[in-house]
DNA sequence: CTTGACACCTAGCAATACTAGGTATAAACT
DNA sequence: AGTTTATACCTAGTATTGCTAGGTGTCAAG
């Protein structure tokens, strides 16, 4: 909720949306808003800066689409950043293993 | 590993670890490196200040041990760090659900 | 014609794990 | 005897990051 938990694991949500097609910083919200059950209701101030984070380290790239009724900028995974979510998926499941085994659940 | 994943997890695996019986510092940074096998090996620079904040909310408390070889400074929980722990197992529980639900896990 | 949903943006804040340094004792090795 | 290693504590400062709080603008609905 209001806490830091989310630190550090934002970006492994975000390559995880934008791996199931395309989509622009606000779909991303409500994507992550749907698919968590509402856990994760994240303003937008949290969502924008880290897509440009992540499309400046090649891991997403962007177009602009015209043809939509508003202005969008589309995101998708680049090679990077589908091998950077292979990755992050498998560091996900060693850290949440090692929090279970740490925290005996 | 060197990322900022374990962001607002530490308190939550500290009061994990101390639920098991009271424990120095040094000796709960063996602690987590034993039953997280090897994945969570912090620096005492992290424990430290980490169980200094702890203790100031009020969910741990401490006492120097001056029968021991070296001067240990044993902490243990409080009636109000058992609560935040069991709220800190559910928000847990609740969090990596919303994970994996998001990531498709 | 004003409210609300859509859709984008950024400067600054707050929290926190970590780095890099420090002190000191006891055991083990050379 | 002297040096290293493990034990055991500490803190000032750094870097990262999610979020707050503001801003701009379009379009549909009331």
């Amino acid at each position: 909720m209001n806490n830091e938990t989310l630190k550090g694991h934002l970006d492994f949500l975000l390559l995880s949306i934008l791996a199931n097609g395309a989509a622009h910083g606000y779909a991303v919200i409500e994507s992550l808003r749907q698919r968590s059950g509402g856990h994760f209701d994240l303003p937008e101030g949290t969502i924008y800066p880290a897509l440009h984070r992540l499309e400046e380290q090649g891991l997403l790239k962007s177009r602009w689409d015209e043809t939509a009724p508003r202005r969008r900028k589309v995101y998708s995974l680049t090679a990077k950043g589908q091998q950077s979510l292979s990755k992050r998926q498998a560091e996900w499941l060693a850290f949440s293993k090692a929090i279970n085994a740490t925290a005996g659940i």
